[in-house]
DNA sequence: CGTGAGTTTGACCAGTTGGTCAAATCATGA
DNA sequence: TCATGATTTGACCAACTGGTCAAACTCACG
């Protein structure tokens, strides 16, 4: 068992490849679907050799998890309460549209997760997301209150960009066997501006 | 193995309570890691009594899933092209909000299956719900055509009411752990309307 | 009743899974 | 170079899993 202090240059490089295979295994399987077999196997390694670098299965995924949470959240944290709040909001909205693009690995991760109830991330949720969470709807609740957005639920609104963008990462299968040759992505995100402009825009209700 | 034919009143109750605790098991669980002594437990048979009315594990799973999806689907299919566009599409969006409120586990096991890369459905998805989604985009794009809704792209939008409503029941514990005491589905009906009938309003542009 | 079909079960099996361990191999810096 | 710690592995284990089977039990009906 390699120590946490001082890695070597072996232990650096094991670890990110194991991580990575990890990710690779565990979001199209979920944890349980997954074996530790597997991931040793994308990983190049052997199934002794990958426990020797992590104490479990368990242990991988948890670290997963807690790795990509920060990522996965950047998008969010990166709203300016300073800037333009109907332009601010709409560029959450397509940042947090790319990360299903570029990284659905990640998305299916926290969807597999999530829809099986959670049970390693329950307090990963209240912990850190809802603080995020909160702090975000209470500075849309304000852009509301000084006419600069429509008025809506805030939480509920945030709900809506997170649904509206994961689903083309968590259900990519479906959304391209619907699509057939078309690129959902090539529209999706003119699609998801109109949506929230609409919404969003302060105006005489149409 | 009982004959499908002249179903005894015993074997009709049992493939029913079995069905009824796969969908309870398969939907927390996903296929791989539900195991079929959970399914046994929570149906109160043991488990060779359970293989005695179905011959696998993946017998029960597919019953199921082609079971549930003529229901899953109904919402959509009572779209009336003869109806008010604009009320027609917002009472489904409401529709399939409900059935994710009284049908969380059948969304979760569809969402599970899915998310996973829909191994055990990639052929109904294009057998069945392709064609219904290019009808219903269809008769959507005409509504548009005619100018009786706003124009967007039919397909995205079938999708976003689909992620919409479904995140309620696939991300539950998510929703729940970050709303607190208020109910979600308070206020999910009022929030969807408002957001699907900004977007499809007819109107000068806002 | 009694009897034959329908139902239930304990014991069992082979394959898989997460994890261990001692021994072998490798890398590195004194 | 060589000693020492880091790395790798084959063999192994106990628990679990999907599924089988013969024997026992129960039920409906003549």
């Amino acid at each position: 068992m390699p120590k946490d202090r001082n890695p070597t240059r072996i232990q650096k490089k094991n670890r990110a490849t194991i991580l990575e295979a990890a990710l690779e295994v565990f979001s199209t399987s979920g944890f349980r679907g997954a074996t530790v077999d597997q991931i040793a196997r994308a990983a190049g390694l052997s199934k002794p050799n990958l426990l020797y670098y992590f104490p479990s299965k368990e242990a991988i995924f948890t670290e997963l998890l807690s790795g990509l949470l920060d990522t996965w959240l950047d998008p969010l944290r990166a709203i300016d309460p300073q800037g333009d709040p109907l332009e601010e909001f709409l560029a959450y909205v397509q940042r947090k549209l790319q990360m299903s693009r570029d990284f659905p690995r990640e998305s299916r991760l926290f969807a597999n997760e999530i829809v099986q109830g959670a049970p390693r991330m329950l307090e990963t949720l209240s912990k850190d997301l809802k603080p995020l969470l909160e702090e975000k709807a209470d500075l849309i609740e304000g852009w509301m209150a000084d006419g600069k957005l429509n008025r809506t639920h805030p939480k509920h609104l945030l709900f809506s960009v997170w649904s509206l963008t994961q689903h083309y990462a968590d259900f990519d299968v479906q959304v391209r066997t619907l699509m057939g040759d078309e690129d959902p992505f090539d529209a999706a995100p003119a699609h998801l501006e109109q949506m929230f402009r609409r919404m969003l825009t302060p105006a005489p209700k149409i």
